[in-house]
DNA sequence: ACTTACGGTAAGATATCACTTACCATCTGC
DNA sequence: GCAGATGGTAAGTGATATCTTACCGTAAGT
């Protein structure tokens, strides 16, 4: 999981994708609540889905036909743990340069 | 800046381009040291860096007529930050449902 | 059983992306 | 000034992504 974080950036990377993903975390959604609120069509809304399910960023549940999406937070925290390594390494790096820095000076 | 993601997460979702950014994240490093660790041509890596650069995640300082380039840790913050708005709602969510589904209980 | 609402999937068109080779500009050292 | 090294940009190509319309399956209500 760690290796294959293509997915989750690539999911957000698509302004509409991120649309669809910023609506659903501000309250779980059916595809066509989705749809409504969006210029794209309602197939064009079940792909996005597909994509940010694969991604492991939203999830659903079912309610009869309907199908309410909502975030998933599995998804969100494996790419908050990828960016954290790089955040982590940059710091250290910078905080060591500056030291070294001070001291040179 | 922060309606404009698209950038950072389109940036990381090609597998080649995260690779030139986990190389720089491990050291600074030359167009020409990149393309070398890399199977792809040097003018491919030039591309990627253009885009990494844009969405803030590298920079570069001059060194003759070589580049070094380096991550850039304004572009992480931005991500980090998009995504902790995201994983602050969605974990006060996760609780405010746990405790509903205990007080019912 | 029939109708309606909901939503996933297929097929196809257009746009965008990542890559290549070719070319050009800049800086260094002789 | 010349030669070599470095790297950005242009043009073209093949692959991929996003969208559309059309179609099909499933669940609920009458």
């Amino acid at each position: 999981m760690a290796t294959h974080q293509s997915a989750g950036f690539a999911a957000l990377a698509d302004p509409t994708r991120r649309a669809v993903f910023e609506r659903l975390a501000r309250r779980p959604l059916s595809v066509q609540q989705i749809a409504d609120g969006l210029p794209v069509s309602r197939p064009a809304v079940s792909q996005h889905l597909k994509v940010l399910a694969a991604a492991g960023l939203v999830a659903h549940d079912r309610d009869g036909t309907r199908r309410v999406y909502r975030v998933d937070m599995r998804g969100i925290a494996a790419m908050r743990g990828y960016l954290d390594r790089f955040w982590d390494h940059a710091l250290a790096a910078f905080k060591a340069a500056a030291e070294k820095e001070e001291t040179d000076a």
